[in-house]
Formats: C-alpha cells, structure tokens, sequence
DNA sequence: TAGATTGTTAATCGATTAACAATC
DNA sequence: TAGATTGTTAATCGATTAACAATC
C-alpha cells in the first residue's frame, strides 16, 4: 500500500525519485539504523534533522510523498520506517558484492560491517598478487582474478569495490564491466572511463575534506 | 586579480561560496588534480563535465563568476585553473591532520596518497591500544591518546580523522574537541553528537552505494 | 485538555539548462 | 577562414522553507 499518490508522470507505473529525493531517503536509512541499534522505538523529524543537517519540513515532505508513515505528536516509529524506506529505494533484498584488492583498505573493508548492515554481502575478495592468493581476509580466502567471470556469474554480482593503486584502477574496471558489473565501487583516486551503462562512484575523502574546510575557514 | 565581480552581498568583502559551488569546485578539483598526473595541458568544460557528470553550462558559469579562466575555442588551462580553485576554496596552504586508529582502515589511510595530494599532511597517528602504540604505521610511529592534547597544540591540528570502532568514536570525539579539533572525518558508522561550531562528516560508503543501486535497479 | 509533531500549502529561492553571440 | 569552446542571458524547473491546521 502506498506508493506515491502524487504522481508526476507514470510511464510503467513504478516512479523513478528525483536525485535529491534518494540520496536523502538513503541518508536517513543510514541514521534509523543507528537508532535502532540504540534501541530507539520513535524518532522525529526534528531529531532526523539534528543528524542529517536536512530541513526537518523537508524531511516530512520527502516521506509524505509516500504514505503516512508518522504520528502527529509523536513522530515515526523507527522499524516501520525502515522498512518503508528500504522498499520506496528497492532495497530489500540481499545484494552481492564482490572486493578487489586484499591490501589494508580491502582488509578493512571486508572485516568492517558497513555493507553487511545495509544488506551488501561480500561474497568474494579477488587479488593478482599470488602472494595474497590463498589467504584469509576476513571470512573469506582471497581468491585470484582469473576467476572473477566465473564467480560474478555464479554469484549474481552487480556491485564491484576497487580496493586497489590507482595505476591498476582503469584495467580492473574494464575487466568488471566485460564480466558483467554495473556499479563500480571505486577507493582510488583514478578516474574511471566505463561505458554509459556502468554507474562509477570514486569516494574521495580528500575532496570531501577539502569542502569541509572552506567552511571551517570562512 | 578576480575575485567574484558579481558580489550578492559583501558583509566583509570575502564572499561565502553556497553549498553546492563549494561541493562542485572541490570535484572540479579532484578531477583537474588527475588530469595534471596524466600531463594534461587543457580540458574543457565538455571534459570535466563527462568526469563529474555536472553540465557543461554549469561548469562554465561556477568559473565565470570569479574571473575569465577560459579561452574559447581551447579550454582551460589545467595547472592555472588548479591554482584558481584553491585559491577560492581558501585552500592553498598545507593543512595538518592527526589520525585515529592503527589498525586496517588507519594502516591504508596513513599510506594512501590522496589526503597528501591536495594539501594535507597526516602529522601524528593514535591508538590507544599499548600493543599499538610505538610500531610503525606509514611514516609514523603510533602515539598514545596521553599525548593528544600536546600533539594537537603543537602541530596546530584542525582535522581528526577516526578509524577507530563505532563504539570508541563518540567518546574519542568529546576529547578532540575539547583538545581544540573543529573538524572530524567519521569512518565509523556512529552517528556523532558534537557542538555546532565543530563539523562532522561521516564517511558512508554503504550509503553511497544503496544510492548507486537505486538508480541501477530502477 | 495541553503539548507535541505531523502533513500540506503557498511562497521564495537557487540550481539547472538551452541557446547563442563572442572570440580564440 | 572554419571549427571549437567560452562567457552570459533568459527561461524553467525543482528544492527549500515558513507557517499552520489537523490530530495524536
């Protein structure tokens, strides 16, 4: 029940959310976990605001184009919305990922819980250095790239992590994408060339920090 | 020479860029800073706009405002237009940041290049784990928390970087603080309650790539 | 009931884009 | 000159916000 009343313009029937409108439906995914794991029964939408630094009428616009999921007086249960969020952004399901490159970064990840907390599996970690080959990262033995077609095909791999120098970035990515990858994780700071279908996100913490700064400065 | 003709309103004479002009300059940034390592002597607003995916026009017009950076019919010189953005973000001087946590996710990012590249420089590495403290991580010998305080006056540390557990991470936070540190980059994903003049900004890739999988599975 | 907070309207503001003359 | 690309205008679109009635 409740998909999108206010419909702009339905082609299929299934709405497609602007830009804004997921990346901060995927904001406030990130924030009811964490009250979950506190242990939260309801949240505001004052509160969401506090953590996300969104507008909080924003907040209650964005969720009201959707159903009304809150209490006047009260504000949203925390697992209801959750779980209304999650199937307004299609996440539901479990997805596969599979990570590239088995030095500190890629320990890091595949030993972190970020993506296990947001239904990401890891379900492989690849690297070329026979050295590496064979080793335990985490759960899992690092495998070698020879077998990544094999292994993205059994395993209904959509999502790539580059974990790897950049120098080896380009080559990696146009492998992935020949095998069948969509999303490109990329950790590097190489700029990816991929075909238009392939979506790439290079997360550059340097660059954020950089934007961060000028606000501290001025 | 050039800083922006066409002032909104100047209280003091420095303008504060918006939000999104300071996001997308740092990305020009990055992109440029690449484009540099890869000998490039011009790029094109079409260019930077294939590697952002922000319109040309819009390129165009973020510049336009602080000064004619362009030549029609050629582009932009990369190396001028590298030392234009820092100078508008307020980002040409070298910036020193300390590092929370030795161990995964610490050991990549004190080795990684990509804060070094645009200008920051990791001065100290922490852990409070004694078995931690005294080896080895990149250039650094790991100090202990004891020491933060000290660290943080001496080497006049704006930045704190944690890679330290979700748990460690708010009470860590208190301390820098307190210590003077106005800007913190979270790698965990606790959710960071801090005065209004500190920022926070809390690194999400799990987030990010629930994002990138909407617009996929859509 | 009193206090709190949602859902929604209406008005504003800034971002985005197409188009094109200027000019390298 | 011919082709390319900037700088800039003008029009559109979507995001943001204040305000408040509805209601828990």
């Amino acid at each position: 029940m409740a998909f999108p009343e206010d419909v702009t313009e339905a082609p299929d029937g299934a709405e497609r959310l602007s830009l804004g409108v997921a990346a901060r439906l995927s904001r406030y995914l990130q924030v009811l976990r964490q009250a979950q794991k506190e242990g939260r029964v309801t949240i505001s939408s004052q509160e969401l605001s506090t953590w996300t630094h969104v507008n909080s009428t924003q907040i209650r616009r964005d969720l009201s184009g959707f159903g009304k999921f809150g209490k006047r007086g009260v504000g949203y249960q925390v697992d209801s919305l959750v779980s209304q969020i999650r199937r307004i952004l299609g996440t539901t399901e479990q997805h596969n990922i599979a990570l590239f490159g088995a030095g500190h970064l890629g320990k890091a990840i595949a030993s972190s819980d970020i993506f296990a907390d947001h239904g990401f599996r890891v379900v492989a970690v690849f690297d070329n250095d026979l050295g590496k080959v064979g080793s335990r990262v985490g759960d899992h033995i690092v495998r070698h790239m020879d077998e990544l077609r094999e292994i993205v095909e059994q395993e209904d791999i959509v999502v790539g992590v580059l974990a790897v120098p950049s120098a080896a970035a380009q080559s990696l990515a146009e492998v992935l994408v020949e095998a069948g990858v969509r999303i490109i994780f990329n950790y590097s700071d190489a700029l990816l060339a991929v075909p238009a279908e392939v979506t790439v996100h290079t997360s550059s913490p340097a660059v954020d920090l950089l934007y961060a700064l000028y606000f501290y400065l001025t």
